[in-house]
DNA sequence: TTGAAAGCGCTAACAG
DNA sequence: CTGTTAGCGCTTTCAA
């Protein structure tokens, strides 16, 4: 920050108090703890301070009080179409409380998180972490230095708010199992993702107890070119469907599979999950990623007044939707 | 804000100055102007800065300097997949240059957009708005108020860094031109959006260079949704192909098409706009968002130092990409 | 090259 | 119910 230019003067409280007749502290008072004023003393200065176009400063507010009124929210891939709808509702949800909220983008770098929060930490509040990569003892001494949320990431004594996409992973292997496949891939993304860990040990689970055979294979990041790239090898597993980490990776899979010549869902079927309607026809496992991020935002604005109780772990459910790129397996 | 939970206690200027056995301003003159002190100073102070782990308070800082590190982006949609791509951009370039980043979205509508601004005007020394749906006054009054940088709007006066998608748009109407199409449709987006005038101008005018017979149909806010439903009424108008706002919109007409039993692109051909690739064999428009993203943060960093001189504009050009949902239009 | 001192705008005891 | 007062942590003249 090199000297940077200067800004127009802004309203002090100081000439709110003088053009109302009345000291700073009362004009504080209006803003902060209007009840105990004279209701007309309230009217009045608010009147003012709405004239002389007011608003308090957010850096001495801080620096007085040391509190503000911003949080972070920390994703690994801005880019992946799961986090917009979560940064939205947050983003809505803190507004709602008054709160305002800074975005980073770690890169799906578990040190970049670090470093944006550690920058972050002493302008916010505190902090929402979507699916964050970082090791968990990290996580936990950070937790330590200010209120920490999460999403997608299950860390006991961190208050934290999950999208159990195990229901719906299950369903689609029965689904599958169902429509007669006896061999079924995984195909994993993120190692270090807790997400990732859940729905292959749900997909493992299900698949066990329909009789299904599993197979596994890991993309690592989930992106589109990742699922294209994947498509020979996964033909080498031998099955006759694959279920995705996600809908990106399941999307890739489907477009690789149409330049390897096979039609999908006629010669193999596809599932993603997170419904990111990009690709409407994707039969795939719906969650409520906004309702998450409401949760989240609402699970840290109280445990900003009061620390939580207890360990605070609020599960939601997601559900299997049937649409175009599953079938019955193809004779053979 | 009630009563927040005290954060624990930070480290202090004055600790670090009193276990370097130095004054205040000295610690202060080793973090903003190391230049002028003795190197031997300046290391010592750093390294018991470092031990002490001592970072200065963001709050205090901008209190005393009237300055801060901090930008905001306002975006009129999160979820439209052209923004993330911008807001990534936005990010890590504010990031490189040691700036955080609000983020806000205004819900497609202007007044969120000026409430937005103005929140979060004392706590950033600019704005990046991307797409911005205000009135171009409002706008420029907002821009003597704050440094701004606007993308995709183009109003003069204020520094602007534009996607010009008519070069792409063109080429678009060209191609479907000498597929043999006679008359397209273009499918209109939010009507108060710079990018969808300017989209539809350069249909417009290159249909009229290629003796092509143009059509107009709006869809308003553009969606998925939006898409599916237009597409009875895009039917009536009698035309072999529609260019279409953007790839969100262009998606969901290929999908309504489906539902009403036409074949894509055999019996209608659709082309996008910004390339969003969730949708991988969409034929549409691609533009370079992140580096308008990029761009737009160097603007307003740089404008933070010194304002512009004369009217800045970044003109960015688009290509047209042929992928899979034009063809010739069916024989009639 | 460094120190001393003032004060950014605000809130929160404490008095009254 | 309202005024007085003392800083929060930092930068920036001004002096030395």
């Amino acid at each position: 920050m090199a000297t940077q230019r200067p800004r127009a003067k802004r309203v002090t409280i100081q000439q709110v108090a003088e053009a109302a007749g009345v000291n700073r502290s009362t004009v504080s008072r209006v803003f902060n703890n209007p009840d105990i004023l004279l209701e007309e003393t309230v009217r009045n200065v608010r009147e003012v301070a709405r004239k002389l176009g007011y608003s308090p400063n957010a850096a001495a507010r801080a620096l007085r009080t040391g509190r503000n009124s911003n949080i972070a929210l920390v994703v690994p891939d801005l880019t992946n179409p799961f986090m917009p709808p979560i940064a939205l509702a947050v983003q809505k949800k803190a507004s709602a409380h008054g709160y305002s909220v800074f975005i980073g983008n770690a890169d799906e770098d578990p040190s970049q998180e670090m470093d944006l929060l550690r920058r972050l930490s002493d302008q916010v509040a505190g902090a929402v972490l979507a699916s964050p990569r970082s090791e968990s003892a990290r996580i936990h001494a950070l937790a330590r230095e200010m209120p920490l949320v999460l999403i997608n990431r299950d860390i006991e004594g961190v208050p934290r708010v999950l999208i159990n996409s195990g229901q719906g992973m299950a369903r689609a292997v029965a689904h599958l199992a169902e429509l007669g496949h006896r061999r079924i891939i995984y195909v994993g993304g993120p190692e270090n993702s807790w997400s990732n860990g859940q729905r292959r040990d749900a997909v493992t689970q299900a698949a066990a107890e329909h009789g299904v055979s599993i197979g596994e294979l890991s993309a690592g990041i989930a992106s589109f070119a990742k699922g294209v790239e994947l498509v020979p090898e996964l033909l080498t597993r031998g099955a006759t469907a694959c279920i995705a980490f996600d809908d990106v990776l399941a999307q890739g899979i489907c477009f690789g599979l149409a330049e390897n010549g096979l039609r999908n869902p006629e010669d193999y079927s596809v599932v993603g999950c997170d419904d990111i309607l990009g690709y409407p026809m994707l039969t795939t496992v719906s969650g409520p990623s906004a309702v998450a991020g409401q949760k989240a935002v609402d699970l840290l604005i109280t445990s900003l007044n009061a620390p939580p109780e207890g360990d605070v772990r609020i599960v939601l459910e997601t559900e299997f939707v049937s649409r175009q790129t599953v079938s019955v397996p193809p004779i053979s």
